[in-house]
DNA sequence: TGGATAACCAAGCAAGCGCTAGGGCGAATG
DNA sequence: CATTCGCCCTAGCGCTTGCTTGGTTATCCA
């Protein structure tokens, strides 16, 4: 499954390339400026990756496994109330964004951008964290926390969360945790 | 203000192009494809348009202004009631969204592809836009009818809608008011 | 000690990019 | 009737792009 990232070089540039695909975006970013910023040339980058696509693909399985193995950990360490799960899980959705906060950026906004044959191989791990979104959320439903339909609200919360991306400040006064737990309060207000 | 769409023939390779840039996105669309859409040469695009970047400042323009719009008419025709008004917002910009389906996502989507000139220029529209929500979502907080800081309540139902471009599906059985109607439901069930 | 291997570099190619120069042509305008 | 003007074309320039080729080291293990 995870044939991708077997050297530990190559998941260091990795790292070194999601930084950059946030900062500029994939298109715009040139196999140039990602060498010069791992200290090599341009040539040598594809001593490690077949192509620029495989770089994406790279950078955007880590993001997506990031994601669902801290949301798991989040779940397993949190009791069972329906809001400490949801919470928890806002939370784990939100640290991936802010702290590691580059490959699941790129996971979220530059999905497009897989060739479709890195797309079929990579949904799975997109579905799996989902799911667990989708189990949550129908927990929280079943136990009246919130109501509506289990689909649209789970693109609504994720939407919230990350549209954050765009206005968010790392340097204000909020934290991400606070930013989860008020999106919370927000939809099980009664 | 508005020097930008002055003739009705730039208008509608405004209204093309926002259609390319939201398929492709503005960093893969190329002069040349713009051009054939356009059934013209290449060349003949700088006729209309001073660069690129300037056919870019075009469609974001035409979609904030096309935004702002049809939320002050939808504002205008609904009655006073703090739910309402919420409701009418998010149809007005889902409207907005999927039914002239295109410049409204290319301002969301690549704003910040924008020259920072064209951004500053442009940056009182979207201000304007914003402000009409603070507005309406200030009256239902306290009207009582949601809960929780308004800044971040509008970044939250904002990022909500923005985010049904990524998987709206325009075919299947849901409106876009179903899904407006469906997110205010959300944050005002008690 | 010798051969494999991983990591890199120098040089550059073919294709595609945004954009320009200079001209043609029919419709509108004086 | 002459001139302007809006709209378009042909041709191509200069540059950047992703990627390839062929070769050089340093390291490691048999």
């Amino acid at each position: 499954m995870n044939v991708m990232n077997a050297s530990p070089r190559r998941k260091e540039l990795t790292r070194l390339a999601a930084q950059l695909f946030v900062q500029e975006g994939f298109d715009r970013t040139t196999v140039r400026m990602l060498a010069q910023e791992m200290g090599i040339k341009s040539g040598s980058l594809f001593h490690h990756f077949k192509d620029k696509q495989e770089i994406l693909a790279a950078v955007i399985e880590e993001g997506t496994h990031n994601a669902l193995v801290i949301a798991r950990r989040a779940l397993d360490n949190c009791d069972e109330h329906p809001e400490a799960r949801l919470r928890a899980m806002a939370r784990a959705h939100l640290e991936t964004l802010f702290t590691d906060r580059n490959a699941h950026v790129v996971a979220l906004f530059e999905w497009r951008r897989l060739a479709s044959d890195a797309s079929a191989h990579l949904s799975h791990l997109r579905d799996a964290y989902e799911a667990l979104w989708v189990q949550v959320i129908d927990d929280a439903l079943e136990a009246g926390l919130i109501h509506g339909d289990c689909f649209l609200v789970s693109r609504f919360i994720l939407g919230a969360l990350n549209w954050t991306v765009r206005w968010y400040d790392p340097g204000g006064p909020r934290t991400p945790d606070d930013l989860a737990d008020e999106l919370v309060a927000m939809i099980t207000a009664r």
